[in-house]
DNA sequence: ATGTTTCATTCAGGGCACTTTAATGCGGAG
DNA sequence: CTCCGCATTAAAGTGCCCTGAATGAAACAT
Protein backbone atom coordinates (compact mmCIF):
# COMPACT_ATOMS: atom_id res chain seq x y z
CA UNK A 1 0.00 0.00 0.00
CA UNK A 2 1.48 3.28 -0.86
CA UNK A 3 1.11 6.72 0.72
CA UNK A 4 1.52 9.80 -0.01
CA UNK A 5 2.44 12.67 2.89
CA UNK A 6 2.08 16.39 1.91
CA UNK A 7 3.54 17.97 4.93
CA UNK A 8 5.83 20.99 5.22
CA UNK A 9 7.01 20.34 8.91
CA UNK A 10 9.71 18.12 8.93
CA UNK A 11 9.59 16.65 12.37
CA UNK A 12 6.17 15.75 12.01
CA UNK A 13 6.50 14.33 8.48
CA UNK A 14 9.59 12.37 9.66
CA UNK A 15 7.63 11.00 13.11
CA UNK A 16 4.34 10.01 10.90
CA UNK A 17 6.33 8.65 7.79
CA UNK A 18 8.54 6.23 10.62
CA UNK A 19 5.66 4.93 12.57
CA UNK A 20 3.58 4.19 9.13
CA UNK A 21 6.65 2.65 7.13
CA UNK A 22 6.79 0.02 10.43
CA UNK A 23 3.50 -0.70 9.89
CA UNK A 24 4.43 -1.62 6.33
CA UNK A 25 3.51 0.92 3.94
CA UNK A 26 5.64 2.60 1.16
CA UNK A 27 5.60 6.29 1.93
CA UNK A 28 6.51 9.44 -0.21
CA UNK A 29 6.88 12.57 1.81
CA UNK A 30 6.35 16.00 -0.62
CA UNK A 31 7.43 18.79 1.61
CA UNK A 32 5.46 21.33 -0.12
CA UNK A 33 2.10 21.89 -2.14
CA UNK A 34 3.53 22.02 -5.37
CA UNK A 35 5.26 18.79 -5.09
CA UNK A 36 2.85 17.07 -3.49
CA UNK A 37 0.42 17.62 -6.53
CA UNK A 38 3.04 16.95 -8.95
CA UNK A 39 3.85 13.81 -7.00
CA UNK A 40 0.42 12.65 -6.64
CA UNK A 41 -0.89 13.19 -10.18
CA UNK A 42 2.44 11.42 -11.12
CA UNK A 43 2.31 8.09 -9.08
CA UNK A 44 -0.38 5.80 -7.94
CA UNK A 45 -0.99 5.92 -4.59
CA UNK A 46 -3.90 4.49 -2.26
CA UNK A 47 -4.19 6.92 0.16
CA UNK A 48 -2.80 10.97 0.83
CA UNK A 49 -1.78 12.34 3.94
CA UNK A 50 -2.59 16.35 3.53
CA UNK A 51 -1.57 18.81 5.55
CA UNK A 52 -3.23 22.70 5.09
CA UNK A 53 -1.15 24.68 6.57
CA UNK A 54 1.49 24.56 3.39
CA UNK A 55 3.59 27.69 2.43
CA UNK A 56 2.94 28.80 -0.97
CA UNK A 57 0.12 27.19 -2.34
CA UNK A 58 -3.13 26.52 -0.40
CA UNK A 59 -3.83 22.96 0.58
CA UNK A 60 -7.40 23.75 0.20
CA UNK A 61 -6.08 24.46 -3.08
CA UNK A 62 -4.20 21.85 -3.69
CA UNK A 63 -6.83 18.93 -2.50
CA UNK A 64 -9.09 20.57 -5.55
CA UNK A 65 -6.70 20.15 -8.26
CA UNK A 66 -6.09 16.36 -7.34
CA UNK A 67 -9.42 15.80 -7.03
CA UNK A 68 -10.27 16.85 -10.68
CA UNK A 69 -7.70 14.34 -11.61
CA UNK A 70 -8.63 11.44 -9.27
CA UNK A 71 -11.90 11.63 -7.94
CA UNK A 72 -11.57 8.12 -5.60
CA UNK A 73 -8.07 8.54 -3.91
CA UNK A 74 -8.90 8.76 -0.25
CA UNK A 75 -7.67 12.28 1.68
CA UNK A 76 -6.78 12.60 4.91
CA UNK A 77 -6.72 16.10 5.84
CA UNK A 78 -4.20 16.84 8.61
CA UNK A 79 -5.30 20.78 10.09
CA UNK A 80 -4.22 22.88 13.32
CA UNK A 81 -7.66 24.60 13.11
CA UNK A 82 -10.81 23.24 14.24
CA UNK A 83 -13.28 25.12 13.65
CA UNK A 84 -16.49 24.17 11.93
CA UNK A 85 -16.71 26.52 9.13
CA UNK A 86 -13.66 25.26 8.14
CA UNK A 87 -14.51 21.24 8.18
CA UNK A 88 -17.15 21.79 5.78
CA UNK A 89 -14.86 23.35 3.62
CA UNK A 90 -12.60 20.45 3.98
CA UNK A 91 -14.94 17.99 2.90
CA UNK A 92 -16.56 20.12 0.60
CA UNK A 93 -12.98 20.48 -0.79
CA UNK A 94 -13.39 16.58 -1.20
CA UNK A 95 -11.42 15.16 2.11
CA UNK A 96 -12.54 12.43 3.31
CA UNK A 97 -11.48 12.34 6.72
CA UNK A 98 -9.88 14.84 8.62
CA UNK A 99 -7.71 14.95 12.12
CA UNK A 100 -6.51 18.41 13.89
CA UNK A 101 -3.20 19.02 15.21
CA UNK A 102 -1.83 18.02 17.82
CA UNK A 103 -2.89 14.37 17.30
CA UNK A 104 -2.08 10.56 18.36
CA UNK A 105 -0.08 9.09 16.33
CA UNK A 106 -2.82 5.91 17.34
CA UNK A 107 -5.42 7.79 16.28
CA UNK A 108 -4.09 9.10 12.93
CA UNK A 109 -3.37 5.15 11.67
CA UNK A 110 -7.10 3.63 13.04
CA UNK A 111 -8.31 6.51 10.59
CA UNK A 112 -5.60 5.63 7.81
CA UNK A 113 -6.46 2.01 8.10
CA UNK A 114 -10.50 2.94 8.00
CA UNK A 115 -10.29 4.65 4.84
CA UNK A 116 -8.10 1.84 3.17
CA UNK A 117 -10.94 -0.51 4.20
CA UNK A 118 -13.28 1.09 3.00
CA UNK A 119 -11.62 1.84 -0.27
CA UNK A 120 -10.99 -2.00 -0.78
CA UNK A 121 -13.85 -3.78 -2.88
CA UNK A 122 -13.45 -6.49 -0.26
CA UNK A 123 -14.21 -5.80 3.19
CA UNK A 124 -12.71 -8.51 4.88
CA UNK A 125 -8.98 -8.22 6.09
CA UNK A 126 -7.96 -11.69 5.11
CA UNK A 127 -6.95 -12.61 2.12
CA UNK A 128 -7.61 -16.27 1.06
CA UNK A 129 -6.09 -17.95 -2.01
CA UNK A 130 -6.28 -21.88 -1.91
CA UNK A 131 -4.13 -22.60 1.51
CA UNK A 132 -2.66 -19.53 1.70
CA UNK A 133 -3.75 -16.71 4.16
CA UNK A 134 -3.02 -13.56 4.32
CA UNK A 135 -4.13 -11.21 7.37
CA UNK A 136 -3.72 -7.76 6.38
CA UNK A 137 -4.51 -6.61 9.80
CA UNK A 138 -1.74 -8.67 11.91
CA UNK A 139 0.13 -8.95 8.88
CA UNK A 140 0.78 -12.46 9.27
CA UNK A 141 1.14 -15.16 6.32
CA UNK A 142 0.25 -18.36 6.86
CA UNK A 143 0.12 -21.66 4.63
CA UNK A 144 -1.66 -24.63 5.20
CA UNK A 145 -2.10 -23.11 8.80
CA UNK A 146 1.86 -22.92 9.16
CA UNK A 147 3.19 -19.28 9.94
CA UNK A 148 5.27 -18.06 7.26
CA UNK A 149 7.83 -14.74 8.32
CA UNK A 150 8.19 -12.43 5.66
CA UNK A 151 9.88 -8.88 5.35
CA UNK A 152 8.62 -5.55 4.60
CA UNK A 153 8.79 -5.64 0.79
CA UNK A 154 7.98 -9.92 0.60
CA UNK A 155 4.95 -8.88 1.99
CA UNK A 156 4.04 -5.76 0.46
CA UNK A 157 4.59 -8.08 -2.98
CA UNK A 158 2.74 -10.67 -1.79
CA UNK A 159 -0.28 -8.72 -0.52
CA UNK A 160 -0.58 -7.06 -3.91
CA UNK A 161 -0.37 -10.43 -5.26
CA UNK A 162 -3.03 -11.90 -3.15
CA UNK A 163 -5.49 -9.05 -3.55
CA UNK A 164 -5.22 -9.08 -7.54
CA UNK A 165 -5.52 -12.96 -7.52
CA UNK A 166 -6.37 -14.42 -10.46
CA UNK A 167 -4.63 -11.49 -12.52
CA UNK A 168 -1.53 -11.21 -14.23
CA UNK A 169 0.22 -8.02 -12.81
CA UNK A 170 2.94 -7.28 -14.51
CA UNK A 171 6.36 -6.02 -13.58
CA UNK A 172 5.99 -2.02 -13.99
CA UNK A 173 2.77 -2.44 -12.11
CA UNK A 174 4.29 -4.13 -8.79
CA UNK A 175 6.77 -1.77 -8.78
CA UNK A 176 4.28 0.75 -8.87
CA UNK A 177 2.47 -0.32 -6.03
CA UNK A 178 5.04 -2.07 -3.87
CA UNK A 179 8.02 0.30 -4.32
CA UNK A 180 8.33 4.06 -3.73
CA UNK A 181 9.06 6.88 -5.84
CA UNK A 182 12.59 6.51 -5.89
CA UNK A 183 12.67 3.90 -8.83
CA UNK A 184 13.51 3.88 -12.55
CA UNK A 185 15.57 2.42 -15.20
CA UNK A 186 15.93 -1.35 -16.00
CA UNK A 187 16.02 -3.76 -12.83
CA UNK A 188 15.03 -7.21 -11.77
CA UNK A 189 13.92 -6.71 -8.41
CA UNK A 190 10.72 -8.22 -9.09
CA UNK A 191 12.26 -11.05 -10.31
CA UNK A 192 14.24 -11.57 -7.44
CA UNK A 193 11.77 -10.41 -5.28
CA UNK A 194 9.44 -13.13 -6.36
CA UNK A 195 12.12 -15.88 -5.94
CA UNK A 196 12.33 -14.89 -2.22
CA UNK A 197 8.86 -14.91 -2.16
CA UNK A 198 8.55 -18.50 -3.58
CA UNK A 199 11.54 -19.93 -1.65
CA UNK A 200 9.11 -19.20 1.49
CA UNK A 201 5.72 -19.46 0.26
CA UNK A 202 5.73 -22.43 -2.52
CA UNK A 203 8.65 -24.41 -2.19
CA UNK A 204 7.69 -26.65 0.48
CA UNK A 205 4.41 -27.33 -1.06
CA UNK A 206 3.28 -29.82 -4.45
CA UNK A 207 1.04 -26.86 -5.79
CA UNK A 208 2.63 -24.20 -6.57
CA UNK A 209 0.61 -20.76 -6.15
CA UNK A 210 3.23 -18.35 -8.23
CA UNK A 211 2.71 -18.43 -11.70
CA UNK A 212 5.35 -17.18 -14.55
CA UNK A 213 3.34 -15.53 -17.31
CA UNK A 214 5.92 -15.27 -20.09
CA UNK A 215 6.24 -11.82 -21.78
CA UNK A 216 3.53 -10.29 -18.99
CA UNK A 217 4.46 -10.84 -15.27
CA UNK A 218 3.33 -12.79 -12.50
CA UNK A 219 0.20 -13.81 -10.71
CA UNK A 220 -1.25 -15.76 -8.15
CA UNK A 221 -3.59 -18.51 -8.58
CA UNK A 222 -5.61 -21.42 -6.79
CA UNK A 223 -5.64 -23.27 -9.36
CA UNK A 224 -2.61 -23.19 -11.99
CA UNK A 225 -2.97 -23.96 -15.17
CA UNK A 226 -1.39 -26.92 -17.18
CA UNK B 1 -3.17 1.21 33.41
CA UNK B 2 -4.28 2.00 30.22
CA UNK B 3 -7.24 4.39 29.77
CA UNK B 4 -9.08 5.49 26.45
CA UNK B 5 -10.32 8.90 26.39
CA UNK B 6 -13.05 9.61 23.73
CA UNK B 7 -13.52 13.27 23.93
CA UNK B 8 -13.85 15.59 20.55
CA UNK B 9 -12.98 19.02 22.56
CA UNK B 10 -9.15 18.75 21.60
CA UNK B 11 -8.66 21.68 25.00
CA UNK B 12 -10.54 19.13 27.35
CA UNK B 13 -8.88 15.89 25.62
CA UNK B 14 -5.75 17.52 26.04
CA UNK B 15 -6.17 19.01 29.72
CA UNK B 16 -7.62 15.39 31.02
CA UNK B 17 -4.71 13.28 29.16
CA UNK B 18 -2.13 15.75 30.67
CA UNK B 19 -3.35 15.00 33.85
CA UNK B 20 -3.74 11.59 34.06
CA UNK B 21 -0.62 10.95 32.44
CA UNK B 22 0.92 13.40 35.28
CA UNK B 23 -0.59 10.29 37.70
CA UNK B 24 1.46 8.13 35.56
CA UNK B 25 -1.51 6.37 33.26
CA UNK B 26 -1.12 5.21 29.55
CA UNK B 27 -3.71 7.81 27.52
CA UNK B 28 -5.06 7.05 24.28
CA UNK B 29 -6.74 9.86 23.02
CA UNK B 30 -9.74 9.32 20.18
CA UNK B 31 -11.03 12.55 18.31
CA UNK B 32 -14.59 10.81 17.68
CA UNK B 33 -16.98 7.88 17.98
CA UNK B 34 -15.57 5.88 15.30
CA UNK B 35 -12.09 6.02 15.91
CA UNK B 36 -12.82 5.82 19.52
CA UNK B 37 -14.68 2.59 18.79
CA UNK B 38 -12.06 1.40 16.72
CA UNK B 39 -9.62 2.33 19.14
CA UNK B 40 -11.61 0.35 22.24
CA UNK B 41 -11.96 -2.73 20.09
CA UNK B 42 -8.05 -3.11 18.60
CA UNK B 43 -5.95 -2.64 22.21
CA UNK B 44 -6.90 -3.48 25.29
CA UNK B 45 -7.94 -0.92 27.84
CA UNK B 46 -8.24 -1.21 31.30
CA UNK B 47 -11.11 1.96 31.57
CA UNK B 48 -12.83 4.13 29.21
CA UNK B 49 -13.58 7.48 29.60
CA UNK B 50 -16.73 8.42 27.21
CA UNK B 51 -17.86 11.66 26.09
CA UNK B 52 -21.20 11.45 25.09
CA UNK B 53 -21.40 15.08 23.25
CA UNK B 54 -19.55 13.54 20.20
CA UNK B 55 -20.14 14.54 15.98
CA UNK B 56 -21.07 11.98 13.97
CA UNK B 57 -21.68 8.45 15.55
CA UNK B 58 -23.63 9.17 19.12
CA UNK B 59 -21.66 8.55 21.88
CA UNK B 60 -24.72 6.26 23.62
CA UNK B 61 -24.31 4.25 20.26
CA UNK B 62 -20.61 3.60 20.47
CA UNK B 63 -20.85 3.03 24.23
CA UNK B 64 -23.28 -0.07 23.33
CA UNK B 65 -21.04 -1.31 20.56
CA UNK B 66 -18.24 -1.73 22.61
CA UNK B 67 -20.27 -3.18 25.56
CA UNK B 68 -20.97 -5.77 23.12
CA UNK B 69 -17.47 -6.85 22.25
CA UNK B 70 -15.84 -5.93 26.23
CA UNK B 71 -18.70 -6.10 28.52
CA UNK B 72 -16.38 -5.56 31.60
CA UNK B 73 -14.43 -2.96 30.90
CA UNK B 74 -15.15 -0.14 33.27
CA UNK B 75 -16.70 3.26 31.80
CA UNK B 76 -17.11 6.50 33.40
CA UNK B 77 -19.24 8.73 30.91
CA UNK B 78 -18.38 12.80 30.26
CA UNK B 79 -21.55 14.24 30.05
CA UNK B 80 -22.96 17.89 29.44
CA UNK B 81 -26.20 17.96 30.32
CA UNK B 82 -27.76 16.44 33.54
CA UNK B 83 -31.48 15.40 33.08
CA UNK B 84 -32.61 12.42 35.29
CA UNK B 85 -33.85 10.87 32.11
CA UNK B 86 -30.15 11.10 30.37
CA UNK B 87 -29.20 9.20 33.64
CA UNK B 88 -31.04 5.95 33.74
CA UNK B 89 -29.89 6.23 29.75
CA UNK B 90 -26.29 6.25 30.62
CA UNK B 91 -26.70 3.04 32.77
CA UNK B 92 -29.06 1.22 30.87
CA UNK B 93 -26.24 1.88 27.54
CA UNK B 94 -23.80 0.26 29.92
CA UNK B 95 -22.01 3.09 31.94
CA UNK B 96 -20.22 2.29 34.82
CA UNK B 97 -20.64 6.02 36.27
CA UNK B 98 -20.87 9.31 35.01
CA UNK B 99 -19.60 12.79 35.43
CA UNK B 100 -21.56 16.34 33.76
CA UNK B 101 -19.53 19.05 32.33
CA UNK B 102 -18.05 21.52 33.74
CA UNK B 103 -15.82 19.09 36.45
CA UNK B 104 -12.52 19.56 38.42
CA UNK B 105 -9.38 17.06 37.35
CA UNK B 106 -9.60 15.79 41.40
CA UNK B 107 -12.66 14.61 40.79
CA UNK B 108 -12.47 12.80 37.59
CA UNK B 109 -9.30 11.39 38.99
CA UNK B 110 -11.13 9.64 42.31
CA UNK B 111 -13.88 8.16 40.14
CA UNK B 112 -11.52 6.77 37.59
CA UNK B 113 -9.63 5.50 40.74
CA UNK B 114 -12.69 3.93 42.22
CA UNK B 115 -13.54 2.40 39.10
CA UNK B 116 -10.15 0.81 38.60
CA UNK B 117 -9.97 -0.23 42.17
CA UNK B 118 -13.37 -1.93 42.03
CA UNK B 119 -12.39 -3.53 38.43
CA UNK B 120 -9.22 -4.93 40.17
CA UNK B 121 -10.58 -7.13 42.13
CA UNK B 122 -12.55 -9.11 40.02
CA UNK B 123 -10.00 -8.93 37.22
CA UNK B 124 -6.62 -10.04 37.39
CA UNK B 125 -4.41 -6.77 37.83
CA UNK B 126 -1.47 -8.95 37.22
CA UNK B 127 -0.17 -9.37 33.61
CA UNK B 128 1.47 -12.76 32.81
CA UNK B 129 3.72 -13.57 29.75
CA UNK B 130 5.37 -17.31 30.42
CA UNK B 131 7.04 -17.32 33.57
CA UNK B 132 6.85 -13.32 33.67
CA UNK B 133 4.67 -11.39 35.96
CA UNK B 134 3.86 -7.59 35.93
CA UNK B 135 1.83 -6.56 38.53
CA UNK B 136 0.12 -3.24 38.05
CA UNK B 137 -0.91 -2.29 41.19
CA UNK B 138 2.54 -2.74 43.27
CA UNK B 139 4.16 -2.18 40.11
CA UNK B 140 6.47 -4.85 40.76
CA UNK B 141 7.86 -7.36 38.24
CA UNK B 142 8.89 -11.22 38.76
CA UNK B 143 10.30 -13.56 36.43
CA UNK B 144 10.35 -16.99 37.38
CA UNK B 145 9.41 -16.11 40.82
CA UNK B 146 12.28 -14.24 41.30
CA UNK B 147 11.64 -9.99 41.75
CA UNK B 148 13.32 -7.75 39.38
CA UNK B 149 13.38 -4.17 40.01
CA UNK B 150 12.88 -1.74 37.18
CA UNK B 151 13.29 1.70 37.03
CA UNK B 152 10.43 4.03 36.26
CA UNK B 153 10.75 3.85 32.13
CA UNK B 154 11.71 0.70 31.89
CA UNK B 155 8.49 -0.46 33.96
CA UNK B 156 6.01 1.21 31.85
CA UNK B 157 7.90 0.12 28.96
CA UNK B 158 7.29 -3.59 29.75
CA UNK B 159 3.69 -3.03 30.97
CA UNK B 160 3.08 -1.21 27.81
CA UNK B 161 4.58 -4.64 25.75
CA UNK B 162 3.27 -6.99 28.33
CA UNK B 163 -0.14 -5.31 28.04
CA UNK B 164 0.34 -6.47 24.26
CA UNK B 165 1.52 -9.29 24.46
CA UNK B 166 1.99 -11.46 20.97
CA UNK B 167 1.49 -7.76 19.01
CA UNK B 168 3.96 -6.04 17.52
CA UNK B 169 4.61 -2.45 18.40
CA UNK B 170 6.33 0.12 16.08
CA UNK B 171 8.62 2.72 17.93
CA UNK B 172 6.25 5.57 17.14
CA UNK B 173 3.58 3.76 19.34
CA UNK B 174 5.89 2.95 21.76
CA UNK B 175 7.38 6.46 22.37
CA UNK B 176 3.62 8.04 22.09
CA UNK B 177 2.84 5.65 25.12
CA UNK B 178 5.76 5.14 27.16
CA UNK B 179 7.16 8.67 26.50
CA UNK B 180 4.82 11.31 26.51
CA UNK B 181 6.48 13.53 23.25
CA UNK B 182 5.30 13.23 19.99
CA UNK B 183 7.02 14.43 17.43
CA UNK B 184 10.07 14.24 18.70
CA UNK B 185 12.92 13.75 15.62
CA UNK B 186 15.38 10.85 15.26
CA UNK B 187 16.10 8.81 18.36
CA UNK B 188 16.99 5.67 19.48
CA UNK B 189 15.76 5.79 22.92
CA UNK B 190 13.44 2.84 22.57
CA UNK B 191 16.03 0.58 21.27
CA UNK B 192 17.96 1.79 24.51
CA UNK B 193 15.43 0.97 27.01
CA UNK B 194 14.60 -2.55 25.45
CA UNK B 195 18.39 -2.79 26.17
CA UNK B 196 17.93 -2.20 29.76
CA UNK B 197 15.09 -4.34 29.88
CA UNK B 198 16.48 -7.22 28.37
CA UNK B 199 19.69 -7.47 30.53
CA UNK B 200 17.24 -7.47 33.68
CA UNK B 201 14.91 -9.47 32.24
CA UNK B 202 16.02 -11.73 29.49
CA UNK B 203 19.64 -12.05 29.77
CA UNK B 204 19.32 -14.72 32.32
CA UNK B 205 16.72 -16.97 30.94
CA UNK B 206 17.20 -19.27 28.15
CA UNK B 207 13.85 -18.46 27.29
CA UNK B 208 14.37 -14.78 25.11
CA UNK B 209 10.64 -13.30 25.99
CA UNK B 210 11.50 -10.05 24.25
CA UNK B 211 11.54 -10.32 20.50
CA UNK B 212 12.92 -7.62 17.50
CA UNK B 213 10.91 -7.49 14.50
CA UNK B 214 13.07 -5.70 12.00
CA UNK B 215 12.12 -2.90 10.68
CA UNK B 216 9.10 -2.91 12.40
CA UNK B 217 9.41 -3.02 15.88
CA UNK B 218 9.59 -4.80 19.71
CA UNK B 219 7.19 -7.42 20.87
CA UNK B 220 7.00 -9.70 23.88
CA UNK B 221 5.81 -13.52 23.19
CA UNK B 222 5.41 -16.25 25.51
CA UNK B 223 5.97 -18.77 22.61
CA UNK B 224 8.64 -17.45 20.23
CA UNK B 225 8.34 -18.35 16.64
CA UNK B 226 10.84 -20.42 15.29
C1' DA C 1 26.69 23.90 49.34
C1' DT C 2 29.14 19.93 47.66
C1' DG C 3 29.68 15.34 46.45
C1' DT C 4 27.49 10.88 45.31
C1' DT C 5 24.34 7.89 43.29
C1' DT C 6 20.86 6.72 40.25
C1' DC C 7 18.28 7.41 36.29
C1' DA C 8 17.34 9.38 31.56
C1' DT C 9 19.11 10.47 27.33
C1' DT C 10 22.31 11.17 23.47
C1' DC C 11 25.87 9.75 20.40
C1' DA C 12 28.92 7.08 17.60
C1' DG C 13 30.88 2.55 16.24
C1' DG C 14 30.34 -1.67 14.24
C1' DG C 15 27.67 -5.63 12.70
C1' DC C 16 24.19 -7.76 10.38
C1' DA C 17 19.80 -8.33 7.86
C1' DC C 18 17.54 -6.64 4.15
C1' DT C 19 17.62 -4.50 -0.25
C1' DT C 20 19.37 -3.88 -4.66
C1' DT C 21 22.46 -4.55 -8.51
C1' DA C 22 24.63 -7.31 -11.62
C1' DA C 23 26.35 -11.39 -13.78
C1' DT C 24 25.52 -15.95 -15.22
C1' DG C 25 22.69 -20.06 -16.32
C1' DC C 26 18.75 -22.11 -18.42
C1' DG C 27 15.03 -23.13 -21.59
C1' DG C 28 11.60 -22.30 -25.00
C1' DA C 29 10.47 -20.00 -29.53
C1' DG C 30 11.54 -19.02 -34.03
C1' DC D 1 21.50 -22.41 -33.36
C1' DT D 2 20.50 -18.04 -31.57
C1' DC D 3 17.80 -14.83 -29.23
C1' DC D 4 15.03 -13.43 -25.58
C1' DG D 5 13.00 -13.67 -21.20
C1' DC D 6 13.15 -15.56 -16.82
C1' DA D 7 15.64 -17.96 -12.86
C1' DT D 8 19.27 -18.13 -9.94
C1' DT D 9 23.13 -16.78 -7.39
C1' DA D 10 26.68 -13.90 -5.70
C1' DA D 11 28.01 -9.88 -4.01
C1' DA D 12 27.79 -4.92 -3.23
C1' DG D 13 25.20 -1.34 -0.91
C1' DT D 14 22.27 0.49 2.52
C1' DG D 15 19.92 1.17 6.53
C1' DC D 16 18.52 -0.61 10.73
C1' DC D 17 19.72 -2.37 15.10
C1' DC D 18 22.66 -3.33 19.09
C1' DT D 19 25.94 -1.86 22.22
C1' DG D 20 28.98 0.80 25.33
C1' DA D 21 30.31 4.94 26.87
C1' DA D 22 29.59 9.75 27.81
C1' DT D 23 26.73 13.48 29.15
C1' DG D 24 22.96 15.63 31.59
C1' DA D 25 19.49 15.78 35.14
C1' DA D 26 17.57 14.76 39.45
C1' DA D 27 17.41 12.85 44.01
C1' DC D 28 19.84 12.01 48.09
C1' DA D 29 23.41 12.14 51.52
C1' DT D 30 27.26 14.36 53.63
Amino acid sequence: MRILLVEDEKKVAEFVARGLRAERFAVDVANDGPSGLEMATTYSYDLLLLDLMLPGLSGTEVLKRIRRQNAKLPVLVLTARDGTAEKVEHFEAGADDYLTKPFAFAELLVRVKALLRRGATDRSSVLRVADLEVDRLSQQVRRAGKRIELTSKEYSLLEYLASNAGRVLSRTMIIEHVWDESFEGLTNIVDVYVRHLRSKVDVMHPVKLIRTVRGVGYSINAEPEP
